[in-house]
DNA sequence: GCCAACGTTGGC
DNA sequence: GCCAACGTTGGC
């Protein structure tokens, strides 16, 4: 199973969305990068996991973990592509981007959220970083 | 609101 | 293919 962050704008779509759903499920749609389109496409797989990251709002960061539940499929916008995702736990707190910084140069050394102006939505995240943002869950 | 970083566009 | 201009992201 491999691990992923997805960025998005809780003020158009956050956890609090997620959890009102239907099911606790939605449509991974929007992205429009071709980077992360890819990932969409190309990479996630059914039973893969994910961090629902907040970004561009008061306090960015971790807000919790989704499921991919239906792997990648067109957007009615050619050439895009989306998943579905289902909302797998909500954490108590926000692992906040600056708890994460904190430990940028140690546990944390590499990960692609925190690289100098890293701006893609949707990056996959290794192991090792995955169970140690999730022991500060 | 500012601005650094970086992706995209489009003329050549 | 180059690269200037422009648009977007996202933390602060």
């Amino acid at each position: 199973m491999q691990h992923w962050l997805m960025k998005t704008e809780p003020s158009t779509f956050g956890i609090d969305d997620l959890e009102r759903a239907p099911r606790h499920r939605t449509s991974w749609d929007g992205v429009r990068n071709y980077t992360a389109r890819n990932f969409l496409r190309d990479s996630m797989k059914r039973g893969d996991q994910a961090f629902l990251y907040h970004s561009s709002c008061e306090t960015p960061g971790v807000a919790g973990i989704m499921e991919i539940v239906k792997e990648g499929y067109p957007e009615e916008e050619v050439p895009w592509f989306k998943v579905d995702v289902k909302l797998v736990r909500r954490f108590d707190r926000i692992v906040t981007l600056a708890t994460l910084r904190e430990h940028e140069s140690k546990e944390l050394r590499g990960m692609l959220l925190l690289q100098r102006g890293n701006r893609l939505s949707i990056t996959p995240v290794e192991t090792a970083h995955w169970k140690f943002i999730l022991s500060l869950a």
